[in-house]
DNA sequence: AATGAATGAGGCTTCATTCAT
DNA sequence: TATGAATGAAGCCTCATTCAT
């Protein structure tokens, strides 16, 4: 089964960084404060006092605030996306699909799964995106990822076979990212749940309509 | 003609606040630096400094930093957006629109141009948002307005003639502001231009395809 | 009659650094704390509680503790020395001295009260120059530009009498500054006084053997 | 022949403490750090560091930091000055010197080798006399051990001869001091190296001028 | 109204020192 | 003996805010 958790394929990245117990609460600590008050309201010792460790031990692994940062969103930009395309790419485009209907109701199923088990950081990083222009430019290199990688020769195999329309697959692939962060976003900003199932067919049904020639 | 620049309403509600000429400084300076470095990041002293003011005089009319904030805010959320909806109203409705098709372009086009216009405002919503709850909440009830407003009147209406779809009007609405969004964000965090005749008609392009029936 | 005293030179350009009473108080805490304790060993707190002041407004001059440390220094060795020189020079050279004799006891005697008068300052440079290469350098500095400027003049005028023994300039300029020092160091290190009339008639007295052809 | 090298004689008072070789080279790294950063500025962490060493170890057998500096600096007030001394002694005053001025170059010679031979712990020592009152008081009593010392006997012996002008000992005693460290402070400072036969040369040729009746 | 010096709480960070392993 | 994670006090510095002029 696939990775689909960034905080799975974090803790591995925690026990490379040889992290103690202390050191990942500290970590854990990061992720929620970052996510709910915003990088810059965490003061070291919110950092320290959730995480029931010194705030010394707070720069014992992480020499700065961030560093600590760092930390969380490194994995989620270096490492968990392409990662996570990779599962993606395996779990979504190995198998026959029948139709482009379900290969892209799978595909937005999965991403909004990963986004819900992922809101913390996925907060974190719309925060820093605003101000920080190096975040920015990693996020630009998303999507030409997915295109130039597995998604775009799907998009290409589906627009031979005449069941996706024949835009420029940025163009393709900027309606579907948009569509799916329609519902996701409102639910990570506003910290509730959603059902993807049903919101997946429902963006599923939209794209469709609107990519099919 | 509609006044379709959040920096002219706002000028009008620095008047009514019997703002001096230094006092505005200091809201343009703020504007500028809480939209490009952040509210966190942004000093009162680099206010000040930018203003050409003392930094006594930032306090002056203003009693908190958040207050400056809220001065620049405020008006944004609370009373330009429904003016700008009025006033969208007025320009996009009133005149008797051949198709729905027309009508979406220049719906689209016309908040692409307000929100390039206003992309410092923008930039500084979206980044409190994140954190801000109410700021939140501010934003959630705008939806709502545009559909309980003149917007929803015209989705009735073009959903009665059958040139859009019978769907639930906030799932449209949804995507309207989602697709819209998709142009204007990008442009909006890395500070890049856009070129609503063309990005307006491509939205337009898809939106129509995916909302006609 | 010429000034010979660093704290009156230091004095005009804390006016020209138009600085406050509190802010001259932080300059006068610092003098005492870094010339008693040492630049390392004195924390800003200690600054501010013997300046009466609050820890801030350390700051608000000065933007680092090291800035500080220039404010104290910089005048030393960038213009007081330098004055120092010239006035000494008028003092000391201008008028027609009888012999090397008593040109050479009135400059060590000039000197010796310039050091006595200046001990703090003394010490934070003794103390700085160890470790900082800056400072160093600087000091390196001076014993070229007592040599190329007027004390040059008057050396190589007694050469030329006969009365000074035709060595390099430098090395009888060593000799000089090193016999001074030896009389003023331990003054200066163990906080004592020195009776500058007896200390430089011996030192001259000493130099004049060791100098005379 | 004579051990000239505190760091020979450091090593001695190493063994007699029954230091490990990760002891050893605590205090090794420790005196080159002192030396070259000040003791202020070197945290035991660099130490730890520089000695490949864990931080445990530091504290291992040196309690605290000031032990560390005691350390090194112990053998060189207490027991390798006077031990120094003595071998100078031997080494100068035993052979039946022709003269005065062959004796002065010798001792000086043999005061400038060792000082080249020794210059972090010199530095260090500088450091710390400048603020620590105790290695001061220290210092000053190296001075009367020189002069009731053999090197009394010595000046006494040339004074009786004619040779050696009839002042008072320690103020003799200042001078020799006093031009040998005009040579070799600036080199301890810059880090420099000094040929000690060329200046001992020239040192003493100005001593034995100054210093002849 | 405007100034800017002053404040002091609090933020980030360092570091000597301890202690369980 | 050696380790290195952990501590927490203290250091430097920033900044929103106040107030006398």
């Amino acid at each position: 089964m696939a990775i689909n958790n960034i905080q799975a394929l974090f803790a591995e990245s925690l026990n490379e960084l040889e992290l103690t117990d202390k050191q990942k609460a500290v970590l854990r600590a990061s992720l929620t404060l970052f996510s709910e008050k915003g990088f810059n309201n965490t003061s070291t010792s919110d950092i320290a006092q959730m995480a029931g460790v010194s705030e010394g031990t707070v720069y014992k692994q992480f020499k700065t605030k961030e560093g600590i940062l760092a930390a969380i969103i490194g994995p989620f930009i270096q490492r968990v996306v392409p990662k996570a395309a990779h599962e993606f790419t395996e779990a979504v485009i190995t198998p026959p699909y029948p139709d482009f209907s379900r290969f892209l109701e799978t595909v937005i199923k999965n991403r909004m799964d990963f986004a819900v088990d992922n809101m913390p950081q996925l907060r974190i990083v719309l925060q820093e995106a605003i101000t920080n222009q190096e975040m920015l430019t990693g996020l630009g290199h998303l999507l030409d990822n997915l295109i130039s990688g597995p998604l775009g020769t799907a998009f290409r195999h589906y627009q031979r076979s005449g069941e996706l329309i024949k835009w420029p697959l940025i163009r393709i692939a900027r309606y579907l990212v948009t569509t799916v962060m329609g519902y996701v976003l409102p639910a990570a900003l506003a910290n509730q749940p959603i059902n993807t199932n049903q919101a997946s067919k429902e963006a599923a049904e939209f794209l469709i309509r609107g990519l099919t020639p």
